[in-house]
DNA sequence: ATAATTGCAAATTTTTTGCAGGTTC
DNA sequence: GAACCTGCAAAAAATTTGCAATTAT
């Protein structure tokens, strides 16, 4: 459970109300769409806006509070930060999934970018197919 | 080269003027975005509506002849369909390289995904950075 | 007290759709 | 010639903006 007035002060934003319902949301479902993140908080309070959200979620990606996942064929989900990791994205329910990576993997991957002089930031590994429930 | 009527008759679509302009595009290009096709392709020829490339785009990347590229905090890329490669994507300029993939690399990976009775089908390994050139 | 944040409504931007005329095979 | 494709203009969907009122520190 992530302590969310903490994590938005330690990122120089203003622990408000909108912003742990979000938050909470997002840390809900795990990745999760603006959208539904709209649907999900009015749920339980209906006064929040749409502008609201979108303006949050940018600031909150631009300070490194939230990670952006985008995906083929669909809207941007969106995580909260964390450590480098993998998703397994269903091409069919929409789930994502994350997977913890083995560092070997990263370390050699890594080494191929760096000879390129590319200076790296972030990397996202995405896995596109059908999940275990969807095969039935 | 590649012969994009060949290619789109592959892939069952007729091989139109307009279909071969994005493609010699997209080709030329490697990673770009709709409006940018747009504009690129205009520059020759200007009839060419923006409508006509979003129903070609979804087309051609429904039928696999291309793949979406979607990139954080921008629009989506396309490039023509190939083997399984990472992108280097600067998030200064925007940028976007491929790079070849180590074998062993990928088989660590994919097995972790089938692992989890994911039945893979497609994967993308993006890493944002700076490129050599926007650091100077 | 101050600066930041919110909600609203309007503006803008992006994407999709329907259909008449034209093109490919 | 049949099925498919294009361009246009209009519609729908998604995102951004400006501003007065409210809230966090």
């Amino acid at each position: 459970m992530v302590d969310y007035p903490q994590l938005l002060k330690e990122h120089d934003l203003k622990a408000t109300f909108q912003r742990t319902q979000i938050l909470g949301v997002i840390e809900k479902f795990g990745h999760i769409s603006i959208d539904s993140i709209y649907e999900e908080v009015s749920k339980v309070h209906s006064s929040l806006s749409l502008a609201t959200i979108y303006k949050n979620i940018l600031m909150m990606v631009e300070r490194g509070v939230l990670t952006e996942v985008p995906i083929i064929g669909k809207k941007s989900k969106y995580e909260i930060t964390k450590d480098d990791h993998l998703h397994l994205i269903c091409t069919k329910c929409g789930k994502v999934m994350d997977r913890d990576l083995d560092d070997e993997i990263d370390n050699d991957t890594l080494r191929a970018a760096k000879e390129s002089g590319f200076v790296l930031d972030q990397r996202q590994l995405n896995l596109y197919g059908e999940c275990k429930e969807c095969r039935g």
